[in-house]
DNA sequence: AGACTATTCAAATGGTCAATAGAGAGTTTA
DNA sequence: TAAACTCTCTATTGACCATTTGAATAGTCT
């Protein structure tokens, strides 16, 4: 076969890809990567990796193009290279919760409750949204926030929560996201919001998969 | 942290999935069952491996749930799982051939002449088919046409194809298919064509692409 | 039983990963 | 300007995992 080398080289190349997404910790900072810039820093802390590894481990996904950086004074910041990107990941985090038992078990053992937050889908918040009937809260981490969220949401970290009940509408259901089907901030937030009376209920995707959606999104302070 | 093992089990079956994908080998093996079943042996010869190592690497495809596999008398025939292997897969490749330089380079390198061969869309092909101004030829091996091949079409292997000019028509224009952008059966077939006077181009994409996109396909013989 | 196909095993080789120490690069302080 | 400091990257090590090969084993049909 004439062309036996140039498929050597064409699939050992595309391997370098699919090496960069075999290892969980590197999944772990794609889906980091996936709220808006970070730091080393940032995200060795996030992911509970030392900054050594996780330097490492960023060096690869960046030698598979999958992530690109820029010097911020003494920082570095990472993010994801392109919106492909995150379709891939999405892609076969999906696939792996549809046809992996393992994953479909590990998250079913985590979200056994989940049913009962009666996670709400897109096209019914935007609709609700802009009807004023809903108040959509963004609990993740404030630098989260600001660096990208859903158009018309308010910012209150999982933290601050029980402090600022006082400024949410009891007359409006509230419904809360995060950072996707399996981060369990909105999760948490619904439960404490329910025990203080609220009318709560979750998204059921996440910012980055509203993102992938094209639906309108803002970011800085409110 | 209380989810932290939460999030290392739940990346670390991710990874699994992710691993299937990180050797040029088991990509390849992935490619050609997107054309179809296939026996070990087969898919052992195609992709130049010896039978143990095709059969080790179809085991890891295997235990990441990304391929099926049924005995058949004396052998096993393997399959893709589900059609979101296939677009995982291609959305995979397309990540790279767009942004890894080393993948881009070496398709240019194979198909520097490509942009001659006048690639045709999905689009054109079914408006012409349906008017009547084209006829459509595979070129794969007669195996993968029975396996399924896009509706309309005519088998015409690559052996074959000079020995069966007769039976081509010189007032319609031939497009040819293969398996994929990267395959180049559509190429040869083209110059072949074009060599003997006929009007020939090829189809952008391959027979997997056409099935993705949910056009109209048949199996065994026209 | 004999032929054929696929899988498993054992061994050799080469690669990946995490941890540590230390080197660069950029900023702030003395 | 130099020194101290912060953040990030690199080099090295040892443990572990992945890949390949050839031989042995298991399963199926005639």
């Amino acid at each position: 076969m004439v062309n036996r080398e140039f498929k050597d080289r064409l699939y050992g190349h595309l391997a370098t890809v699919g090496q960069a997404l075999a290892n969980g910790h590197r999944l772990e900072l794609i889906d980091l990567l996936a709220q808006g810039e970070r730091t080393v820093d940032e995200l060795a802390g996030e992911a509970r990796l030392s900054v050594a590894n996780a330097s490492q481990h960023l060096q690869v996904l960046h030698r598979a193009h999958l992530v690109s950086r820029r010097r911020d004074g003494v920082q570095v910041r990472y993010r994801l290279a392109d919106p492909s990107v995150m379709r891939l990941w999405v892609r076969l985090r999906d696939l792996a919760a549809e046809r992996v038992p393992d994953v479909a078990q590990v998250v079913a053992e985590e979200f056994e409750l989940s049913d009962e937050l009666d996670a709400v889908e897109h096209v019914e918040i935007e609709r609700q949204l802009s009807a004023g009937n809903m108040l959509l809260l963004d609990v993740r981490p404030r630098q989260e926030y600001l660096a990208g969220h859903v158009a018309g949401s308010i910012s209150m970290p999982l933290e601050e929560l029980e402090g600022r009940l006082a400024e949410l509408p009891r007359e409006r259901e509230i419904v809360a996201y995060c950072r996707g089907p399996y981060c369990s901030f909105a999760n948490e937030a619904v439960r404490r919001l329910r025990a203080a009376g609220f009318r709560a209920r979750r998204m059921a995707l996440g910012y980055p998969e509203w993102t992938l959606a094209a639906r309108p999104v803002r970011t800085g302070a409110a």
